[in-house]
Formats: C-alpha cells, structure tokens, sequence
DNA sequence: CCCAGTAGGTTCGATGACCGAACCTACTCG
DNA sequence: CGAGTAGGTTCGGTCATCGAACCTACTGGG
C-alpha cells in the first residue's frame, strides 16, 4: 500500500502501520525473516517475488527499522537481513493473520503448526501457551510441517522449512 | 495485495489472508466496520478513499464473506455492510496491528484506546484481558479517544467517533 | 409539477506501482 | 582465464489506483 498519499492523514495506529508494512509482498517477507530467511536470493527463491521489488521492500524495512541489514563477510561483501526487535514484535500480528487465514480462508488445513518446545502444546490464539498460561518468548516457539504443506517443494529454501525448527533460527539451505 | 498472480502458489495461511484482507484500503475498511462505520456514504467521507475503489472493496470482502451486505430500507434502496462472524474474526489482527503502529511507528502517542468494559483494564496484543486472562467478547470492548486524535476533525464520522464507544455499535454520524 | 438534494454507485483518462527479463559488478573457484 | 555466484540496478510494458465527472432512483419543499 505504501502510498501515505492518503493514509497519512488518518489518525490511525492501524494506517500507521499499514504505511509501513501493508505494501504487497512486505509482510510475506517479514514472515520470512520470523523462519530464518535472511539472504537475498533465500527471500528470492523461497518468495518468487521480483527482484527489482525485493530490493526495494529490503530497503524500506530496513529504513523503517524492521529489519537491520548486517555485513556478515567482507570478501566478497555480504550482507544478511535480520528482524530489530521492532520486527520482533510483529509477531502477534502475524500469528493472528495466520490463524485467520486457516479458519477462514483455505479449507482448514493447518500449512504450519507453532508450539511452545518445552512442553509440546500448540499456541493459543493469543500467542500464549494455553498449558503453561503464560506468554512464549519468540525463541521457544517451534514451527512444524502441517497436513497442507506441500512434501516435496522445488526450492532449496521450502526444502529446509520442512524440517521442525525455532523461529528465528537461521536458515541455511545449502545442507539439506 | 489481491493478485493471486504469484500469492497463490503460496504454500502459507499467511499468504492466504492476504490475498483477501491484503490490498490498499481494505483492512482500513474493515477497521471502520468494527467502529460501527456501515453506510458506503460513511465509509467515503471517513476513509477519503476513491468512490471506485470503495466499491470494489466492499465488493471484495463481501465475497470473501467478510462483510455481509443487508437492505436496510426499500426506498429507495440503502444496502449496509456489517461485518460477518469471519470478519469479527479478525479483531486480533487488527488490534495487534494497531498496537504495533503504537509503538513502533510514532511516537508512542495513542489515538485509540480499548478496553475490557467490565473491568477497565487495556487490551493485550491480541485483544486479550490481561487482567481477567480472558478474550474478551467484541461487545465488551470500549473505543476511547487517545491524547493523539484530533480534537475537532471535519468530518462527521470522525467527530462521531470522538465519543466513546463500544465496538460494532451503528453509527449514526447524523446525529452529533 | 418542478427543482434541489442525497445515497450509492459507474465510467474515464492520467499517473504510478509492479512485473519479468536483461544487464552489471565484485569476487571465488577450477 | 573462464565459469559461477551473490546481490543488486535498469528498462519497457501492463495493471491497479487516483480524482473528477457522470448516472440513477428516490425524497422533500415550494
């Protein structure tokens, strides 16, 4: 959406954000870095976007502060894409889009299922773990293959989404 | 969002969403209808959003099953749209959104503020009561202005809104 | 009866975002 | 020295969005 070209003048959190994050593909990238992607041609490959369009949704992310671009090799230089805390904290956000989009969009086949690792019990709709009652830090989440995801993707980076994993936790596709 | 183009192909509940609650203005009119905005009129004047492409949202959702559209009078012929059950559904995403533009995008000036009606205490990232530990019914919840809201706007909606409210209550900017 | 006003749209041309493909740079490996 | 890889930028075409104008159906006032 981007364009403040209106929603600048709404006196709304909700347009505020939306300003941020509601571009097309943005979120979905977003979603990515909560999985581990962190590479340019990882986001690529895994999202099928353009690239013209994710250099340009990286970069705005990062001048907002969602992401924090991070040299992680000088030769030849790299640079890896990681969420700040700001982009931590989308994550009830996407929880709930998520599990909106299971129960009321596809035919309720679960594509990925998050628990709380210590104890095995699924999210609650709050985030929370309804076992414990309490709220789950990012790191103990665990994200497992549901029924609906597909068992054999083409991509390297769906390839290594198959197997159970923290969020947050790197990705690297190359050993899978 | 909307394209389905490549969202489609999209192994994720998340995508999913998106494509239904993803494009330019949409959520922002789904924001209204939980403030009780239910009259194109009214969705027009408070979004300053194009007349076409109100039509075309509304047109969206309500066959996304979101919104429901209803006679409310014969003549001549007034349609009203109120959320659906699937799109009350959505009041986590919304206010965990609105939560996040709080605190990350401005400078943490509040322009709404919800809370458990029965008991006063301000809702949690997911519409949740932190106090009771409880979701709270979209009937319990109340709308007040923040300090960040303009004090005297010039459409009737806006001003409308200033009072404070419970969700989904009807709006009648008439009367002001 | 005529006219102004209102609700709820549709149509239109111009602008701007998004798309896929091609190209570029810097470096490494064999 | 040539091929390959990571991480981009540039470019022309298409499609969504924009603001403004127009349309229809009805009501209420003089």
């Amino acid at each position: 959406m981007a364009l403040g070209k209106d929603y600048a003048t709404q006196q709304c959190s909700i347009a505020r954000a939306l300003e941020v994050i509601g571009e097309r593909w943005t979120l979905l990238v977003v979603r990515d870095a909560f999985y581990g992607v962190r590479r340019y041609n990882d986001f690529l490959g895994h999202l099928g976007i353009p690239r013209a369009v994710l250099a340009a949704r990286l970069q705005s992310l990062t001048d907002a502060g969602v992401l924090a671009r991070r040299r992680y090799q000088e030769s030849p230089p790299r640079d890896e894409y990681v969420l700040t805390d700001s982009g931590r904290a989308l994550w009830p956000t996407l929880r709930s889009l998520g599990l909106w989009g299971r129960e009321h969009v596809e035919g309720t086949v679960p594509m990925r299922i998050f628990v709380h690792a210590p104890c095995g019990t699924e999210l609650g709709a709050y985030g929370e773990c309804p076992a414990c009652a309490t709220g789950v830090p990012l790191e103990d989440v665990e994200m497992r293959p549901g029924p609906g995801l597909d068992p054999d993707p083409e991509d390297p980076v769906s390839r290594a989404l198959l197997a159970p994993r923290r969020l947050l936790e790197p990705l690297d596709p190359d050993r899978v």
